[in-house]
DNA sequence: CCTATATATGCTCATTTTGAGTATATTTTA
DNA sequence: TAAAATATACTCAAAATGAGCATATATAGG
């Protein structure tokens, strides 16, 4: 057919974390990201997925952004009419789950366990890393792309690379949606998804990962009044590392964009920190980082 | 209806570069970015667009990626069924358009005409905000962000806003697509295009300004071998602005992207410059900047 | 009450990166 | 041969970063 006619999907990355565990909205028991027809009763797409999450999730969603638009043949069953799907990321700040349950939430680690990198190297990580060497070592460009994707051989750990690493996963056999079979696998390749759900996940993580550095999103999965380490606690969650506690601290205020509310916390031992809040204001008007290049004045 | 059916379209921000002329491919005598149905004839979104552009320009696109996806409802004809429509970003080595000119280029900032500083201030400059202070004036939060978009009292020009500022003046009714008259409008709000292509255009050259602080994406535009100041010419034609020159310089042989290739050019007046080629073999190797994030060691 | 421990917050300092400008080299043109 | 034009190389202060240490204020246990 040549009229290009589709059927068309909506699929959410939706995030949040709870203290420090970084979690994805799911169903189907966890084995799939939410995903629906997507209808004409909205003006426009985000204002229908922005709808239909608050009706699942019971609150609104903070930050909502177009991740990919998949078309592959391979993933419609009638060879006539193509599925498309448009993917989104949102973040949500977590609550307890309305109506006890249906969508369910689960630490997004579960599925790609080797991309948390905050207590040294995660469970399961030598075998993973042994059985891709093995696939890779008959050919020099993918020993090459194994090495850069997962920082082996000198070459520094990054952590924005999780799309590259998931498909040269992929690529070796070692995630379990490449076998078809859901649930197989090796120890440390983690739990497997529908169809390419998980890739989706690896998309939205690695958008997430990189905004983060140059755009305050971790706001819109805090609460309203946080500390400097609950903070920080929350973007080592998503970027699967440790963080330098007084450079993050310097970072954080020499941009202006938290201020104390003036109460402090009474919780565990220590002394007690002062609580802040987001100062939205700052968002717009800043510069937001911004350029690498050498402009030149005058 | 519910079924999710849509009309799905692929459409193309293709750039190419020039001399110090940012180009971008059009069809319709300059007012429609090419575009067409999504036939099933190919694997893959990615795989078709870059066959059908390479029919269309007669050379290999080096670099394609999906922009977004539009899919309001007020884009389709029949209310009923929607239409979808996929933009990539594609950048082509610019050749002699094939078939004597029936794809043509034309200066994007042509559509854009504010979002080029080389100069200073573009023609129309003075007018055009002038006229969108005009508009803001009556609401302090629009006063707001015309300050932010376009570097209004004491603010810095930030060179990636395109998409805001484009948007800014179509809310202003300034630019032509707003009143439904191509071509009508200010002087200095820039040549109109058909639907919302020109707001297509401006997300291509967001997308690509803000790539290129961090991806050597200006490679894909050059040719085989070049000197610094044709790079440097075609990074500020792409970004609108001038850059140090010895700063520059630094900055890209600090990044081992380029290699002598031993030659020197034999233009002009002055001293002759060595010319370079890029090393593709570093893309992959290369950390690519990363981390804005104060990362614990140990 | 005093001390050990735990957490929060602040400070220092060497190193690297950036921004801006100046100096030298090699060519063409008058 | 001098002047103009372009290319390439240095210099140096300011800012940002990475790493560690110091001080403040709480709790827990004797």
């Amino acid at each position: 057919m040549t009229t290009g006619l589709a059927q068309a999907d909506l699929i959410a990355v939706l995030a949040a974390v709870t203290g420090d565990a970084p979690r994805v909205m799911t169903v189907a028991a966890g084995e799939a990201l939410p995903s629906g027809p997507f209808t004409s009763s909205h003006r426009s797409l985000q204002a229908g997925l922005r709808d239909w999450i608050e009706s699942q999730t019971g609150h609104p969603v903070g930050f909502l952004e177009q991740l990919y638009t998949f078309a592959d043949r391979d993933r419609g069953e009638d060879a006539d009419l193509r599925r498309i799907s448009i993917s989104y990321l949102g973040l949500v700040r977590e609550q307890a789950a309305p109506g006890a349950g249906r969508p369910e939430w689960h630490g997004w680690y579960e599925y790609l366990p080797w991309e948390d990198h905050r207590s040294g190297l995660p469970e399961g990580w030598h075998r993973l890393i042994a059985a891709l060497n093995l696939w890779a070592a008959s050919d020099p460009g993918r020993v090459q792309r194994v090495a850069h994707a997962f920082g082996l051989e000198g070459q520094a750990w990054n952590e924005d690379l999780v799309l590259s690493r998931y498909e040269l996963l992929y690529e070796a056999g070692l995630v379990g949606e490449a076998s078809g079979l859901i649930g197989a696998g090796l120890a440390g390749a983690g739990r497997a998804m529908q169809g390419d759900h998980r890739r989706i996940l690896a998309t939205g993580i690695a958008r997430l990962r990189a905004k983060i550095k140059y755009r305050p999103v971790a706001f819109e999965l805090m609460p309203e009044s946080f500390t400097f380490l609950q903070l920080q606690r929350l973007v080592e969650a998503l970027i699967g590392l440790r963080l330098h506690k007084s450079n993050f601290r310097r970072q954080i205020d020499q941009q202006d964009l938290i201020e104390e509310t003036g109460e402090t916390t009474a919780e565990s031992r220590g002394r007690p920190a002062m609580l802040f809040r987001y100062r939205p204001a700052v968002l717009e008007a800043r510069a937001l980082a911004g350029t690498r290049l050498p402009v030149s004045r005058g």
